[in-house]
RNA sequence: GUAGUUGUAGCUCAGUCGGUUAGAGCGCCUGAUUGUGGUUCAGGAGGUCGCCGGUUCGAACCCGGUCUUCUACCCCA
């Protein structure tokens, strides 16, 4: 029987050329996360479903991939479990197990189960994919990778400059100018108390989030239809485009009677002024108090990263939890952690030609195969180069000569070396530079330095 | 979950009003060229027109379903 071969929704294969340039994405993370002193963190493709379940609203509950129990798994379903054909629940009955959806919640989970062992501070990067069971389109997949850097046991507001530095170095790295926006889940809390609608305070964000999406009067038509005065958006326009230490005296002036929002603007300013300290390499820092992001396990300054030159939904964000490892039993950790978008990175550093041709760079020396005698000269030459740490490789066949020049071109081979007949006699190769067409006749040693150099 | 969109050669895409043998460019293979690729010329291979069903004398084309692609909404990286 034949198949069509396929790949499920929202999932990708990657080339060689795509490997390189994702290696490159995740090799620059991870080298400033080690150098600000994270460590690597990694967890089971799989958590418990209940492990997963709960912590990311409903809406993320039914974007969870779940695993199938193995064997005889309709046993022990209840009857009207069974009968009642509610896929909701009959899921729950016959899995067990789930993908990670995130890499925060395992983590989190991790640091529990391990605390005795864990000094804190605890400072990991986790570099890993993560599933999402929801309709593909632009910049979203089914499976993705996420590049998550987090320290707990700390309530030092250093920690967030730290990863505003870290954002700030990586995308001057890979050359991707952004906007670093900050905001403070306590600054909205003081708003949503200033309105009178401290209990609708995740409505309140939701709204004021789609603020540069929809426009003043639909985030006023969506407070209006929530039951929430409008007139908190009136003070978010008044501010819109001011500096970040204006506008901060300016929410300082309206929060003056909310204990919370105050508290969030002492940390706003903590914040501001580390990174005065920090001399960023070129990101743009920017207060902006409609950043609202979605999950509701926040409590205190808020990141999102931007692209300045793409139309990009944002490919980094993140922020303070007090309390995640609560949900597990150990309170009192508080925890501040960002991610990196890896794919979206590399959309937008496609779309912007920003990587560098180096980066797939491919062998670096070719040995034609002439057979026979030659072929075994070739291969003592090329054991050689390889002990000199140069990438090189051998045709396997004595193929056509233009086959195989064909496929030094297909594979980006930089040169070419001959071991023919005359080489032979000589004790010498040819060597081609496929770039310039230039040839040389040399002895190993020369063409060993000659790659060193190239 | 809602709405639109896409699917034809390995790739990018044409395909008229439903008509008999489904095309192009690129790529691939062979030769011109038995030690030189990226240029040129000649020839060749390669198709269940996403899949299932319906209408019709006849379907790549019309209709229904389904899968898939991309996109918007919800939500999110």
């Amino acid at each position: 029987m034949k198949i069509k071969p396929t790949i499920p929704k929202g999932t990708r294969d990657f080339g060689p050329k795509e490997v390189y340039k994702r290696n490159y994405i995740f090799g620059t993370i991870r080298s400033v996360f080690e150098k600000y002193g994270y460590q690597p963190l990694e967890t089971p493709t799989m958590e418990n479903l209940e492990t997963l379940t709960g912590k990311y609203g409903e809406e993320g509950d039914q974007l969870l991939f779940k695993v199938l129990d193995s064997g005889d798994f309709l046993k022990d379903v209840k009857p009207d479990v069974y009968e009642s054909k509610d896929a909701k629940k009959l899921s729950f009955a016959i899995a067990s197990k789930g993908l990670r959806y995130d890499l925060t919640i395992p983590f989190a989970r991790y640091v529990v189960m391990n605390q005795n062992e864990i000094s804190f501070p605890f400072k990991r990067y986790q570099i890993q994919p993560v599933w999402r069971a929801d309709r593909p389109q632009k910049g979203r997949y089914r499976e993705f990778y996420q590049c998550d850097v987090d320290v707990v046991g700390s309530n030092s507001l250093l920690n967030e400059a730290e990863l505003v530095q870290i954002y700030d170095e990586v995308f001057h790295k890979l050359g991707v100018a952004v906007t670093i926006k900050l905001n403070n889940r306590k600054l909205l809390a003081g708003l949503a108390e200033m309105s009178g609608v401290s209990d609708q305070l995740i409505h309140l964000t939701v709204a004021i989030d789609k603020l540069d999406k929809i426009g003043a009067e639909g985030v006023t038509k969506e407070l209006i239809t929530r039951g929430i005065n409008p007139s908190v958006l009136d003070f978010l326009i008044e501010t819109d485009g001011m500096e970040n230490r204006e506008k901060l005296a300016k929410i300082k002036e309206h929060l003056k009677n909310s204990a919370i929002g105050l508290q969030g603007v002492a940390e706003m300013e903590t914040v501001l002024n580390y990174l005065d300290m920090a001399k960023l390499y070129g990101a743009n820092v920017e207060f902006d108090l409609t950043l609202a992001r979605g999950l509701n396990y926040y409590t205190g300054t808020i990141f999102e990263v931007k692209a300045n030159a793409a139309e990009m939904g944002s490919i980094g964000g993140g922020g303070r939890y007090d309390n995640l490892t609560g949900m597990f039993g150990l309170n009192g950790v508080s925890g501040v952690g960002v991610s990196f978008g890896a794919e979206r990175i590399y959309d937008v550093m496609e779309e912007l030609g920003l990587f560098p041709n180096t980066v797939a760079r491919g062998t670096m020396a070719l040995f034609i195969n002439f057979g026979g005698e030659h072929e075994r000269v070739a291969l003592g030459y090329l054991q050689k180069l390889r002990k000199a740490g140069i990438s090189a490789e051998l045709f396997p066949s004595d193929d056509k000569m233009a086959k195989q020049m064909k496929y030094a071109n297909a594979k980006n081979v930089h040169f070419v070396v001959f071991v023919g007949e005359e080489e032979l006699k000589r004790e010498k190769i040819t060597v081609k530079n496929m770039l310039t067409g230039e040839q040389n006749e040399l002895v190993i040693e020369q063409l060993i330095t000659l790659l060193h150099q190239a």
